[in-house]
DNA sequence: CTGTTAGCGCGTTCAA
DNA sequence: TTGAACGCGCTAACAG
C-alpha cells in the first residue's frame, strides 16, 4: 500500500491529475452534468481514472455545498421491534431508494445522548419518529437544515399511528361482538416501553364496546409466561358473569394466553375465545391458529415514504391511511 | 417566521453577530476547546446566542473540516431480522454511543441500489456488514475514509459469525446425544435468504454427529406451515430405523414441528424431541416448553462494537468470542 | 464546442 | 480574541 494511501484521502484533484484535466472536467463527468458537451474519449479518460484509483467523492463536502442531504433518519424508539416493524423499515427503505433517498435508521432513539446529537451527526433531509417531536427540537432540526419532520405518534390521541393502532383495536371488539360475546376481556402488555401502542389499542376496544352496547373490557396485564397467564384466565372465567372472549395486546401475549387457558382446563375457542395483533409467522401454526389483526406494513411505509417526499418537494403531505392498513385474519382462536 | 429563517441556513456568523464575538470564539466555546482561555460571560453571551438563535452546526461542514466521521453504519443483510437482531443492534447503539459514536442501520442493504451508494451518502467512520465485503469495495470504502469495515460472515467457513453459528448447531446436537438419541433429523429452513445462518448450523449438527459416532442427519425442508411440518414428522418417524430427536434451524421452525407432531400424533418429546433456536419469547410458553440455543445478542454487540472502537484506534481487533455466546436453554422439548 | 479559473458553503484552527 | 486559511466538491463565468 502506497504511503499516500494513508496519508491523504484521496480527492477529485488526484482523479483530475492522473485523467489530465481539470477538477471542474471531473465533476461535470461524473455527475453527467448537463449542458457541458463533453466528448466521449474525455469521459472515458476520466471514469478510468477514478477506477483505477477507486475514488469516491466526500459525501461531507458534496452536501456542505449543495446544502442538501439525500438521506432519511428514522429515530427507533425504546421498544423492542420485532417482524412487523423490521418488515416496514426494509420497504420504507426500498420506496426511498426508488427517488434516489437513502434510508437510515438509529436503535433506541433518546436512550443516553439527546436526540440532537444523532441527527445533528447525519444532517439527514428528513427525520422520522414514532415519539412526537419537542417543539424546541422541531425548530432546531428546521435550523439546520432538516425540512421534513414526521413524528408517527402525534401528541394526544388525535392523529398519526394511533388512528389504526385504535382502528386495531376496534376490529379485533367488532370480530367478537359479531361472534355473539358480550363481556370481552383485554390482555394488556406488562412493558411500559409498548403504552404508545398498547394505549390506543385498548382505547379501540373500549369504544368499539360502548359504540355496541357491551360491558367495558375486563382489563388484566398479562405477561408472557405461563403463571401470569394462567391467573388472568382463571379471573376473567370465574364468576357469575364470566368473560367469553379476551382481545390481547398482540400475538405474543395472544399464544400466553392460549397457554393459560389450556392449563387450566378452558378450551379455546369454546369457553374462551382469543384475538391478537400482528399476525406472526407463529400464530398461524399454533394450537389452534390465532385470529389476529395484521398490520399492512407495505401501506405504513408507502404512506411514510409518500410523506418524505411529499414534505421534501414542499408539497402538502398525503392522506394518512388510516384505517385500511389494518386488516382482520380469522383462523381458529376465535 | 422572518423570511430569513427560509432562505438562508443559520450558521455560526449569525451566532457570532448575535453574540458581538468572532466565529472563531463561537467555535471555541461550543467546543470547549482547550487551551483557549475564554472568560465565563464572553461563553454565556455565546450560549446565550445559540439558544436564542436554535442554531446547530452543520455536520457537513464539520466532517468536512475534520475529515472524520463519528458515524457508524450498519448494511443489514436482505434477510428478515426479528427480536435478536434488534436487541443487538440497540445494545450496539448504546456501546457505540458511550464512546461517541452514532450507530444507525441501513435495512435490505444492496437491494436496489449498489451499497457503495449508501456509504458514500453517509460517508461514516466504520461499516458493519453481514455477508462479506468485496475487495473492491473495500478499497473504494478505504480511499473514501471509511477506516473499519467489518464483515460478520467472512468468506469461507473460516471466521466470523460462522463460528458461532456451528457452535450452536453443536450444542443441539450434543444435547440430543447426551439424551441418549442416536438418529437426528434436521429441520432446515426454506428460505434462500437466512442460508448464511442454517447452513453453518447444520454444518455443526454434522460434525458434532461424526464426532459423536451418530448417523448424519436426516435433513428435511420445513415450512412455516402445517401441512410441512406434518409430512416432515411423517418422514421422520416412519420406517424401521426412525429419527427421535430433530435440531430446528430456529424456534419459529420448532414450533412448526411441534405442531406437525401434534397432529401427527407423535408425542414431544417421548416420540420425538425437538431443540431450536433463539430463544423467542413465546417459546417459553408454547406447550410443551422449547428446549433452545440461545444467542447472546449483548454479548456479541459488544464484540462488535470492541471491534470498531479498536479499528478507530488502529489497534487490532479483540478476539471473537465464538462459542462463548451461545447457551443451552433446556425445556420440556428435548 | 471544450475545458479552465475562481469562489462558494461552513466549521475549525493556526498564527497573530 | 480574532483574521484568514483550509478541507473538498460544485458550478457560474470565462477563455482557448
Amino acid at each position: 500500500m502506497s504511503d499516500q494511501a494513508r496519508k491523504r484521502r484521496l480527492t477529485s484533484v488526484d482523479v483530475a491529475r492522473e485523467a489530465g484535466v481539470s477538477r471542474a472536467t471531473v465533476s461535470y463527468v461524473l455527475n453527467d452534468t448537463p449542458n457541458q458537451r463533453i466528448p466521449e474519449a474525455t469521459r472515458r479518460r476520466v471514469w478510468d481514472a477514478v477506477d483505477r484509483l477507486g475514488y469516491a467523492p466526500s459525501a461531507a463536502a458534496r452536501s456542505l455545498r449543495s446544502g442538501r442531504s439525500e438521506v432519511v433518519l428514522a429515530l427507533l424508539p425504546d421498544w423492542p421491534f420485532g417482524r412487523m416493524v423490521g418488515a416496514m423499515l426494509e420497504q420504507l427503505a426500498v420506496a426511498l431508494a426508488d427517488v434516489g433517498l437513502i434510508f437510515v435508521a438509529h436503535p433506541r432513539a433518546g436512550s443516553r445522548r439527546p436526540v440532537a446529537e444523532i441527527w445533528k451527526a447525519i444532517s439527514p433531509a428528513a427525520v422520522l419518529t414514532w415519539d412526537p417531536i419537542e417543539p424546541a427540537d422541531q425548530a432546531a432540526m428546521r435550523a439546520a437544515g432538516v425540512k421534513v419532520t414526521v413524528g408517527l405518534f402525534q401528541r394526544g390521541d388525535a392523529g398519526g399511528l394511533a388512528v389504526s393502532e385504535q382502528r386495531t383495536g376496534r376490529l379485533q371488539a367488532e370480530h367478537l361482538a359479531a361472534r355473539g360475546h358480550r363481556r370481552l376481556g383485554y390482555a394488556f402488555p406488562d412493558d411500559e416501553r409498548v403504552l404508545v401502542f398498547a394505549e390506543p389499542r385498548l382505547a379501540g376496544v373500549r369504544s368499539a364496546c360502548a359504540e355496541l352496547g357491551l360491558d367495558p373490557p375486563d382489563v388484566r396485564t398479562v405477561r408472557i409466561d405461563r403463571p401470569s397467564a394462567v391467573a388472568a384466565v382463571r379471573q376473567w372465567t370465574a364468576g357469575p358473569d364470566p368473560v367469553t372472549a379476551v382481545c390481547a395486546y398482540n400475538d405474543e401475549v395472544a399464544v400466553a394466553v392460549l397457554g393459560g387457558a389450556r392449563e387450566v382446563g378452558v378450551s379455546i375457542p369454546t369457553d374462551l375465545a382469543v384475538i391478537g395483533v400482528d399476525d406472526l409467522p407463529l400464530s398461524a401454526i399454533v394450537d389452534p391458529a390465532l385470529t389476529t389483526v395484521a398490520t399492512d406494513s407495505g401501506g405504513l411505509a408507502a404512506y411514510l415514504a409518500a410523506a418524505v417526499i411529499a414534505g421534501l418537494a414542499d408539497e402538502p403531505a398525503p392522506r394518512y391511511p388510516g384505517s385500511d392498513i389494518v386488516e382482520l385474519i380469522v383462523r381458529d382462536s376465535a
